[in-house]
DNA sequence: CTGAATCCGGTGCGATACTG
DNA sequence: CAGTATCGCACCGGATTCAG
């Protein structure tokens, strides 16, 4: 398979594979901040990322590690210090976060509007079909 | 809130929102399909990703148009057909849908390949404190 | 401070069968 | 062809506790 061969129904199983792990929003929210903050602690990032509990955070940590993504040091002090960072490859993934991010906030109220719109419209049916079947009982 | 203001912890709320929509894979493989092919049926999205049930696609549709993504429009024919296509909202989705798909396919090697690495190591270091274990029983 | 481990409720999702 | 309805279970993910 050609590595640039990204044509009609392509490379299903990779886009799988890779965005089980990176359509996660808490790794795409875990690339977003080190990429913009080059290196930061456990702590850090948990702050920074609203609503991630510790295990979240560590699970995609570790998954982001195991991918060859994000880069983990331990430091033998006490109390404990781990800094995480971007490796190479995972500074390759940060462009297209940032371009999804970027939109994310420039469309967000449109979405909101979108669905709101479509679901006025699906509560007009739906009223529409309730006065139908009371029609129909007489 | 500024539409602009992407530094920092930014939009999380926002970033969650959306991420939850088109971070999802099915999202991004249809956007993907149909930003490549146009306009297609359902059947025709069903067979072209690997892997989607017949119930998630139609969730997936459903999510999409409900947030003004995708057209889906019905042809009162028999047997009925109903086509899909992006909105001008999705098609400017398409590009950075388009860039994730590209990172996929060039570093989808890259990743599985860490994976090995990781497990590898992992293993190693597991057998070694089976080892330890064993030499502290004596 | 940075985790690992355990428990457990909610639900995402596949499989299957039925409808227009 | 293009869905809807229902069931069942695996797994996600939060809360809590313990460890180094």
């Amino acid at each position: 398979m050609s590595l640039t061969d990204t044509s009609q129904h392509a490379n299903c199983s990779a886009m799988s594979d890779v965005l089980n792990r990176i359509g996660d929003k808490w790794s795409v929210m875990v690339v977003g901040m080190l990429g913009r903050n080059g290196t930061l602690r456990f702590n850090e990032l948990k702050r920074m990322i609203n609503g991630v509990s510790q295990r979240m955070l560590t699970l995609t940590l570790r998954n982001l590690e195991r991918d060859g993504l994000v880069n983990r040091v331990i430091y033998p002090e006490v109390p404990p210090r781990v800094e995480y960072s971007l490796t190479e490859l995972g500074k390759t993934l940060q462009q297209p976060i940032s371009a999804l991010w970027d939109w994310s906030a420039e469309n967000h109220t449109a979405i909101i509007d979108a669905r709101t719109i479509y679901d006025a419209r699906e509560n007009a049916i739906a009223a529409q079909e309730t006065r139908k079947i009371a029609y129909a009982r007489g």
